[in-house]
DNA sequence: CATTTTTCCTTAACATGTTAATTATTATGA
DNA sequence: TCATAATAATTAACATGTTAAGGAAAAATG
């Protein structure tokens, strides 16, 4: 007995998908642009910051399951936008890379991409802004 | 110049994927002893909380696009979790509704649920967990 | 060294996300 | 009233999310 279910109008989870749906929105006018998704714009954003990786490491800091990421690649592959080679080491492992084109893409949009982050960040406030993070990381299982 | 783009490490659209991935595993773990999936959860909750109500209504209250909720409210109606029925005074309109089958299912994980939410409750903090619903509400697009 | 286990990645199958086109019904305005 | 616009819902097409199964290579174990 007694079991108070919370609210649907005050759940976490629905608040997540809610909150990212206002942060995404800017972002995918800005892609629409582009032919390419919000998935796609990730993991370029990813192998610019960090460089050539394998999959795996690609696949976690993009926050993409790996069968979604394979398809992915493999769409970007055909765009031209990545390159993707063996491991010579580790025959298993696949070392992708952005390519010149796929960097031209992140170049043209750096600066609305830039924009729309400054605003976000204007709205909450940096202090809110901050501690969102924070909290957002809390809850974050692979921080563990 | 100077595009700072920030760097994907911090970027708040990622921290929210993975904040949400935090919350619904417990919740997955729940649903995986039902055949329901996470989406017809939502939507057999808010049915429950808010009674009866037509399509349009519960997509928003349940955070998914019409033609996800289409598709999700017909498996639920093959299950016999809910009802669906025409408008008499508005034809184009549909009212969608919550069987006792679908209110078992509720109530068979209720318990369980509770428990979910009040662990993560307890483990933000209850003062951090409103701060972060409130920062939460501010992005949400539907809230202007 | 051979067997087993683990790891990296792919494929399959189904559900959902997303945008655009379409249908049926109701509301509006000349 | 009639043509037009707006609304509710569906359908289509393609991309991604999710879980499970499978294949190839490397690591661990005996």
């Amino acid at each position: 007995m007694a079991d108070k279910l919370p609210p649907t109008a005050r759940s976490l989870p629905i608040a997540l998908i809610r909150a990212r749906e206002g942060v995404m929105a800017p972002i995918r006018v800005m892609l629409s642009k582009t032919n390419i998704t919000e998935q796609q714009w990730r993991v370029l954003r990813v192998l610019d910051d960090y460089g050539p990786m394998d999959a795996k490491s690609l696949a976690d800091r993009s926050s993409l399951l790996f069968p979604s990421l394979t398809r992915i690649a493999a769409t970007l592959r055909e765009k031209g936008l990545i390159s993707q080679t063996r491991d010579a080491h580790d025959k298993r492992r696949q070392i992708v890379e952005i390519t010149q084109s796929g960097q031209t893409i992140i170049l043209d949009c750096a600066e609305q991409a830039t924009k729309i982050a400054s605003d976000l960040k204007s709205k909450l406030g940096n202090q809110n802004y901050e501690t969102l993070l924070d909290l957002l990381e809390t809850l974050d299982p692979s921080k563990k």
